[in-house]
DNA sequence: CGGAATCCTGCCTGATACTG
DNA sequence: CAGTATCAGGCAGGATTCCG
């Protein structure tokens, strides 16, 4: 990658994360729990009362907050079926395909230490509580 | 692939995010955008108030709860440096060095993606507004 | 079914002051 | 410096209800 912006790279240097850094207005709008689990579900359609319930937890409130907010940003279409009682088919765009692939990572990552961060809660806890 | 778990790997089936899916709680705990934004500054060491000048519009309140939460996670050390006045230095632990390799992902993400981002940001506005 | 509207509570923000 | 404490005000989120 040949650094045309001081942002182009993650790592190495000091400028990450500046006031004007263009990465600050994505993550505000994708850096959330709800969203990444919400892309995670679309990879294939689904329609609204499917994804709340894979999202337990979420309150259809939130849950319609994200899923304009991922519309908005260009991650995910909105498709009305027009049936009775109506039905409504979320589903990627290219774009939020794209995301699927470093939200996937982080899934994975969550899997294979889920152990160990229940260690460190235990250990930090008790010193807490000793 | 060799499921041995129904988490054991991201995309592909539906049990995704399911209530009692290990990766919950963990996201729960790192899934926001002040979590990957610290620990990514955190690649080196680094004390609280650069730490908050980095991560410019971040309260106090709100970056001490969240380097709390890090660390009682077991992914960043809080050592106290004896000197007057007093100085606080955060690192990363090996376990949060794993965890910067996907953020970088995300991070760098957001970079490539920005401009096409903020375009279909501006389209949905339109098409609202029209 | 999907979602908008409502009300209500509570946490976050932001400012400021205080401690070790 | 690195917090904790406090207080005003605002906005986010939960629960409920109603509509196409």
């Amino acid at each position: 990658m040949t650094d045309t912006s001081p942002y182009a790279a993650h790592g190495g240097d000091g400028v990450l994360f500046a006031a004007d850094c263009p990465s600050r207005p994505i993550l505000d709008q994708i850096a959330d729990k709800w969203s990444m689990m919400a892309l995670s579900v679309l990879q294939q359609p689904t329609r609204f009362n499917e994804i709340k319930r894979r999202l337990s937890g979420v309150t259809q409130r939130v849950l319609t907050q994200t899923l304009r907010r991922l519309e908005r940003n260009g991650m995910i279409t909105r498709r009305v079926i027009p049936t009775s009682p109506i039905g409504v088919e979320y589903a990627l765009t290219p774009l939020g395909e794209s995301l699927v692939e470093p939200f996937g990572e982080l899934y994975d990552w969550t899997i294979a230490h889920a152990d160990i961060v229940r260690e460190a809660q235990g250990d930090y806890d008790a010193r807490s509580a000793g």
